[in-house]
DNA sequence: GCAATAATCAACATTATGTTTATTATTATC
DNA sequence: GATAATAATAAACATAATGTTGATTATTGC
């Protein structure tokens, strides 16, 4: 996805704007942000944004990929190694809910993000797309409008549980969530048919 | 909450106003709508706009309380109706459907909106504030964290199915919702303790 | 070391913002 | 229907952010 090589110039500066995005996003509102302030933090010209990114709204774009990106190809490489038709957890799970509790003050910060392009709905697009297919061959359960509801139904409830933790300070470990994500999971599939 | 008696004129702009964004969401992300853009659809003086709302974001704001208030006094004058402790269903709901379908367009632009202030916060927040008391009550539940997780995921999962309620053309009917809702809300009470 | 190129700096035109003042049009109320 | 109150208009303005350009300096990969 992206160029193996960058110049080391190149990756130097994408990492300064980032992080001093994700400071300003911690203290004020997305929408409040310029990229004058964005380059102030950072310690560089305004100009030499403008030679990577297009806009605020471009680089938030790319950080939420980013993230987006990491967690897919977790569960890519779990993908590969499980069968799935025996056991009934979900090994992407773990390193999935360590990732973001490494990474809790970006991921927190673009899921609370109250005016900016849609975190939310691309990573419950990702659980829908990933989730959806496993789910239904596991519980032989058949592609109804109904089942298209609680799908939606599911996939957003859990992104609203991992907003949740999140939120919550002390965070719980990551394992607390992996089994209260598979519980959620084991008992809302009841609805399905 | 509004004034009783606000003057014709004053209507008649906050109308039209109102109107033009709904007009303007459903052809471009907000984050790029004016108040040019607002004011010259609205076909007003661009200082008229700053005689009522202070920026794009403040109007917008507005919109979504008016529609979230409108769903509060149906739940409030349920309440008053309803004997919580027999009934399992929420009478509540089928006017709030009702509501949603009949604002469907402007419903639509505000939970798909990408790059706003928080609707879908809100509208959890006013989910989460009139539920959790009553399923508590009725399911004999206790202030756990663990709770806390599964009202967030029960939540947020309600307004997913909302979202794609609003996304499926044809849209279904009030009532096969309601029945989706009042379903998956049994259901899911089961993984509170 | 050297050619390539990233970052800087200063300057610029363009656009949106938010405010002000004087004028016109509409309203509520008597 | 006349009138006082006030909403909407129109034009002008300062300010600030945007996005781009061209010349210069600094860093990089090889």
């Amino acid at each position: 996805m992206e160029n193996i090589k960058e110049d080391r110039r190149i990756r130097r500066t994408k990492k300064l704007l980032k992080h001093a995005l994700a400071q300003l996003m911690d203290e004020k509102e997305f929408k409040d942000i310029t990229v004058k302030d964005i380059t102030e933090r950072a310690d560089l010209n305004r100009g030499t944004f403008y030679l990577h990114y297009t806009d605020t709204y471009d680089i938030l774009n790319k950080i939420e990929n980013e993230i987006l990106e990491n967690i897919q190809n977790m569960i890519n490489q779990d993908m590969e190694k499980t069968d799935m038709t025996d056991s009934d957890s979900v090994p992407a799970l773990k390193p999935i809910a360590e990732y973001i509790m490494d990474n809790a003050d970006i991921c927190r910060c673009l899921i609370n993000n109250k005016a900016s392009v849609d975190f939310i709905d691309k990573f419950q697009n990702l659980i829908y797309v990933n989730c959806s297919d496993i789910i239904k061959r596991r519980h032989n359960v058949k592609n109804t409008t109904r089942n298209e509801y609680y799908f939606s139904f599911i996939t957003l409830g859990i992104i609203g549980m991992v907003k949740k933790w999140l939120e919550t300070q002390p965070m719980a470990s990551p394992d607390e969530i992996v089994f209260l994500v598979e519980q959620i999971m084991t008992y809302s599939s009841a609805v399905l048919k």
